[in-house]
DNA sequence: TCTGGGGTCCTAGGACCC
DNA sequence: TCTGGGGTCCTAGGACCC
């Protein structure tokens, strides 16, 4: 194994032999914050958290000075600032997190076109093709921390190793700005001593009933049988784990990425009671889940209503729909529909969410897109604005199908299109909704 | 201490079919 | 009569990750 460090105690790698160990998993460090400390230098020393500073927010990115407090991403704000109040809390800029992860994306995609993202900050690179060209996966590792720090001021922690697993759980212990090569043949020495909270997929709950078994270390789980881990973790889970803990992992890099579902969700400052709002809640997030449907050429069947009451407590609700859709008034009736049976009963919500499963490829052509009975603008005038938007072909209006390709009971007396920001009401058997 | 928002994957039970 | 076994789909909940 060798460690390279950006400070000062810079260790060589010359002496490891890193032909195995091709596969790179490159994280940046505390992304977020290292971006807001490039338009706020004079905070570097400083304690600093990104993330709202109000109500229910938790920290979204905190820089190494307040991780020394105990402050950590995820944390509740208002126990982070209890541990640490002396910390700057910034306000996130997505957009820029962004720019600055596409800029980064692209330095890797130098080295490489096998670059499989994961989320916004890392990234699993193949290099096994890449050596004639650019040298050693350690001197690829180098070059790329190199070039990153150059051109955006950011650094990254790089992990080497014969599998995409061990490469991430490498990069995590050079961090923050190193770089560590695991050599197929240390990589049970690399992993066995580490806990067992370090293995992908062992969280808090997870690694309380792992050491409930008395299994403390990676090795110790190595060293139990397959079965008996099965019977305490599933049967999925222990087959994974196990062969983690025995450095097995024979996935591949990847570029192409499926999209499974796609959501949204909120939490309220306060709780909320009134049900008319939820229900206007439900619409926004249905359009806006919509829109992403249409604009990814995706269709879902199967649309998942989700509460969180004021306990925390969380419900959801699902409905499967005899055809998939990208419309947002479909994906609101199907949500409140599913939303009408559990608000009958008073209700005190703190989180509503919607989210469409079962995904495929669309036809570009929603069914029922826009039902002319119901649209002031007339399908033609809708159809024409779709069409600019989204390509000719692709869009139809509900009257050019056949009466039987229309979906039963899309269309309720008194309701409107999204837009008009009117909350349809629930389905006849439903109770009216609260207006109060 | 009081818990975001975007996701993925797994489990388990029941319905239904052969 | 009391009861099988596998496969698939649907639903609900939960753990986990970034």
């Amino acid at each position: 194994m060798g460690r390279q460090d950006g400070s000062d105690r810079t260790v060589s790698t010359d002496a490891v032999d890193d032909s195995t160990a091709t596969l790179l998993h490159i994280d940046l460090d505390a992304f977020f914050a290292s971006v807001e400390l490039l338009d706020h230098p004079e905070l570097v020393d400083r304690p600093v958290i990104v993330g709202h500073r109000s109500g229910r927010s938790v920290v979204t990115a905190a820089n190494y000075v307040a991780r020394r407090y105990g402050v950590n991403s995820a944390m509740p704000m208002a126990i982070a600032l209890r541990r640490c109040p002396s910390a700057v809390v910034l306000e996130p800029h997505m957009s820029r997190y962004k720019d600055y992860s596409a800029r980064v994306m692209r330095i890797f995609g130098d080295f490489t076109p096998l670059v499989e993202q994961l989320g916004i900050d890392e990234a699993f690179l193949d290099v096994a093709g890449a050596r004639r060209l650019h040298g050693s996966p350690a001197e690829i590792g180098a070059q790329i921390r190199a070039r990153v720090v150059a051109e955006t001021g950011l650094t990254c922690s790089v992990g080497a190793a014969s599998t995409k697993f061990v490469a991430k759980m490498a990069s995590g212990r050079a961090k923050p700005n190193g770089l560590l090569v695991v050599p197929a043949d240390d990589t049970l020495a690399f992993l066995h001593p580490l806990p067992v909270a370090a293995l992908w997929g062992v969280g808090a709950t997870t690694e309380q009933t792992l050491i409930g078994q008395g299994l403390r270390t990676i090795g110790d789980l190595a060293a139990i049988p397959l079965a008996a881990l099965q019977k305490s973790v599933g049967e999925a889970s222990g087959r994974k784990l196990h062969d983690l803990a025995w450095g097995r992992d024979p996935r591949a890099v990847t570029v192409e990425h499926e999209e499974k579902s796609v959501g949204h969700e909120v939490t309220f400052e306060h709780d909320v009671t009134d049900v008319a709002r939820l229900r206007s809640e439900l619409l926004r997030q249905s359009d806006a889940v919509a829109a992403r449907l249409r604009r990814a050429g995706l269709v879902g069947r199967c649309v998942v209503l989700k509460l969180r009451y004021a306990d925390f407590s969380t419900v959801t609700r699902s409905r499967t729909l005899a055809e998939p859709t990208d419309v947002g008034r479909r994906i609101y009736e199907e949500a409140a529909a599913s939303f009408g049976v559990l608000a009958a009963r008073g209700i005190r919500v703190r989180l509503i969410g919607v989210r469409v499963e079962q995904l495929s490829d669309g036809d570009g052509a929603g069914v029922a897109l826009w039902d002319p009975d119901d649209d002031w603008r007339g399908a033609e005038r809708a159809v024409d604005s779709l069409t600019a938007r989204f390509g000719r072909g692709t869009v139809r209006p509900a009257s050019l199908l056949e009466p039987s390709a229309r979906e039963p009971g899309t269309r309720e007396p008194g309701t409107r299109e999204p837009g008009t920001r009117e909350p349809a009401a629930g389905p006849s058997d439903q109770p009216k909704p609260d207006r109060g």
